[in-house]
DNA sequence: AGCACGCCGACT
DNA sequence: GTCGGCGTGCTC
């Protein structure tokens, strides 16, 4: 007797297929079961889904049910909690739920066959056993507990969240991240823990951590790490561990969110106010968010962790008797250097030194941030004479500085005096990049790289000049600046005059090749760099001991900024600069952060002052709140592609009246409808990339489930659309709910 | 998403 | 003459 079976497969929402095909089987087989199956002329990766949800009105053709070619053996189905979390991250972000389902699973068993599936798990067995035999005696070389960290592993223990851990730079976060899993792992000898960070580049130093603290308590396994720089058979081994729950703790960026994990008891995001936890492609999912939803449906703590919360998470985290739903713990001192997120290899801090440090002057051991007036400098400086004497004075001293700019390149844009050719791309419309170290004109959306022109293409005016300023021109400029400032002779005490100073740049162009960015850090740790110039790269959660100076040196952009949201990164970015300044509890003291502005007076930079991250955030929600902007309405915006900006703007502007005229009569339409508004196409803001046209519609509501139940209604009609004739030469649609620019 | 089928430009 | 571009259509 044969079983009818759903099945998803690998197919986006706007293939005319259903959201779940059927298949027969002759054994019945639970939903979860990870199957192959026949589709079309090839055989695929399926996942056994739950029948209930088939539409049973439109029944398929029983002559086209084809049977299942086999379930993966020796794996278990996937849980019930992970199918939710799959179901409802379609349904929120608008995708068809074989897409994401099949998206969540590592890419190799999709690719491997069957054979090679077996020899791979039983390798993965074989090895499990071999490492399972915990140390003979674990010895924890935990540090003590600060009291403030104390008192927020106290709250986490005896409340359920979710929780906002709003704790400064350096005030020990990660210790407290590491005591909770430490507590609920062993609270229960499967229990399991997931930790996200937002980038790749952060996994390393913090897997290091964990493994230091967590490998002699349950073996090599326990430990595993999740994101998109493995390799895919190290991606499969890790997702396979966490699955049959070898491994007790799971590090990744946010793709980790899907893993499958049997008993998920916890779930830290650390910076949860970085961008990067907002996917860009395909599903554009938020991972803290689905990380809230997912505590909830399993049963497991979330603690969202950041010096400077998105405005969100922070909203969320007001008092439960204004309507929050987040328990705010807050940590604001800074405390010993060594005890924060140091290598694991530092001795642990001790309450002595940071009962030293909590009598040390500045507000929490901060540094000094002092804004310059640009409006006082010369016209046209890059450095102010202040700020460079300040430079020149550190590095004298043998101390570090870091120069920080968001905008990789030696110049934005290359431009004919004559007759004011510019270097736009010809796929784009954006300008071409001007790299000096290679000689070519780049351009950051497509890639076209060509060699500079030696006269303009235009006129043949040989006098072309770079406008505007990246990290290469301010690397160059800032050598030649100190050319004449020496080193302390440290290495070589036979040459008194001293050394020449050595400045160096990092940003995605000088980390290109593979390890560049681990060796890069490496020459800033030993001291080998006395100057770093970089973009917000260096910005982020990597921890230079001796650098006792941070320099912004043109920040004001985001002031102006149409993102209503620039202003919000600006300061998490200033803050977490701020925060590589005087680590090093010798040098602390006299840490100070420049901020070189045309508007120094501005509340943003006051409160950065202050490190007052709590006035600022009020300021940025009463903005927000008067302009009817999130947290205080929900958003979503579709995206066309398209040959023409035309057919863009029409497939959007049709789908929009289409949303009044096409919709059948749905219960509570119109109720929906009237929450939500629908503004005109536009074009993006790089309007074609590649040659291709783009265009967007923003959707607003006051109603966050007003929005939801817009889109899911308003899906068939965007499907509809793109058949009009108006429409021809629409390449693609896509929704991004709660988008992160606008 | 894959993958096949199908119809038009420059090359072993 | 073929190889190969990507447009259209189908897959339980």
């Amino acid at each position: 007797m044969s079983h009818a079976l759903g099945v998803l497969v690998h197919t986006p929402a706007h293939a005319r297929l259903g959201p779940v095909l059927t298949y027969q089987s002759e054994c019945l087989l639970p939903p979860g079961t990870l199957v192959r199956v026949p589709l079309g002329t090839r055989e695929t990766l399926g996942v056994v889904w739950d029948s209930q949800s088939m539409d049973a009105t439109e029944a398929i053709d029983p002559a086209k049910v084809r049977a299942v070619a086999g379930a993966l053996e020796g794996i278990a189905p996937l849980r019930a909690t992970w199918q939710q979390l799959v179901t409802f991250a379609a349904h929120y972000y608008q995708r068809s739920v074989g897409e994401v389902a099949l998206a969540a699973l590592p890419p190799q068993l999709r690719d491997l066959s069957p054979a090679q599936m077996q020899r791979r798990l039983q390798r993965g067995i074989s090895k499990t056993a071999a490492a399972d035999a915990p140390a003979a005696s674990p010895v924890s070389d935990a540090p003590a507990l600060s009291p403030e960290q104390a008192h927020v592993v106290t709250q986490i223990e005896n409340q359920s969240g979710p929780f906002l851990l709003f704790g400064a730079t350096g005030s020990g976060k990660t210790e407290v991240y590491l005591h909770c899993v430490h507590t609920v792992l062993a609270q229960d000898p499967g229990a399991q823990a997931l930790v996200m960070v937002p980038e790749i580049n952060l996994t390393p130093q913090l897997e290091a951590r964990f493994k230091a603290r967590f490998v002699p308590l349950y073996g090599e396994q326990a430990v595993v790490s999740l994101h998109s720089g493995m390799t895919n058979p190290q991606r499969l081994k890790s997702w396979l561990a966490a699955h049959s729950g070898a491994a007790r703790i799971v590090l990744g960026t946010r793709m980790a969110v899907f893993a499958s994990l049997p008993l998920l008891r916890l779930i830290v995001v650390d910076e949860e106010h970085d961008p990067s936890y907002k996917s860009g492609e395909g599903a554009r999912y938020s991972a803290r968010d689905l990380a809230v939803y997912r505590g909830r449906l399993e049963g497991a703590k979330v603690l969202l962790g950041s010096a400077t919360p998105s405005l969100e998470s922070w909203y969320q985290s007001r008092p439960a008797a204004e309507g929050g739903r987040y328990l705010r713990l807050h940590m604001p001192s800074r405390i010993g250097a060594s005890g924060a997120t140091s290598s694991p290899n530092d001795a642990p801090a001790t309450t002595a030194q940071q009962a030293m440090r909590s009598t040390a002057g500045t507000p929490a051991g901060l540094p000094l941030v002092r804004r310059v007036d640009m409006n006082h400098q010369p016209r046209k400086a890059v450095f102010s004479l202040p700020l460079l004497d300040a430079i020149k004075e550190r590095v004298a001293r043998g101390e570090q500085c870091m120069v920080f700019l968001n905008r990789r390149g030696y110049a934005p844009v290359l431009h004919c005096t004559d007759c004011d050719w510019k270097s736009e791309c010809t796929n784009c419309s954006a300008f071409r990049v001007f790299h000096k170290i290679d000689r070519t004109l780049r351009c950051h959306h497509c890639g076209f790289t060509e060699r500079v022109p030696r006269t303009c293409p235009a006129c043949g005016n040989p006098d072309i000049t770079p406008l505007g300023r990246g990290t290469e021109q301010i690397e160059e400029h800032l050598a030649q600046l100190l050319a004449d400032v020496r080193r302390p002779h440290s290495t070589s005490p036979e040459c008194p005059e001293g050394e020449p100073l050595r400045v160096a740049r990092i940003d995605a162009d000088s980390t290109r090749l593979k390890g560049a960015l681990e060796s890069q850090l490496a020459a800033v740790h030993a001291g080998d760099v006395d100057v770093l110039v970089g973009t917000q790269m260096i910005a982020k959660g990597h921890d230079f001991r001796r650098i006792t100076l941070v320099a912004a040196v043109n920040p004001d952009g985001a002031l102006f900024s149409s993102d209503f949201r620039a202003p919000e990164r600006l300061f998490s970015l200033l803050m977490q600069a701020a925060g590589r300044a005087g680590r090093d509890a010798s040098l602390g003291g006299n840490s100070e952060v420049w901020i070189q502005t045309f508007q120094p007076a501005h509340p943003l930079y006051a409160a950065l002052k202050q490190y007052d991250y709590p006035a600022f955030a009020a300021q940025q929600l009463q903005e927000r709140e008067q302009a009817g902007m999130p947290p205080f309405c929900a958003q979503a915006l579709v995206r066309a592609d398209a040959r023409t900006q035309e057919a863009a703007q029409a497939f959007l502007n049709a789908a929009r009246v289409g949303a009044h005229t096409d919709m059948p009569l749905w219960e509570g339409w119109s109720e929906v409808l009237a929450q939500v508004t629908l503004y005109p196409a536009v074009p993006m803001s790089i309007q074609r990339v590649a040659n291709i046209e783009r265009a967007q519609m923003l959707l607003e509501s006051p109603s966050r489930s007003a929005l939801q139940r817009f889109l899911q209604g308003w899906h068939s009609v965007l499907q509809a659309t793109r058949t009009h004739p108006e429409c021809k030469g629409l390449i693609r649609w896509a929704v991004d709910v709660d988008p992160l620019a606008v």
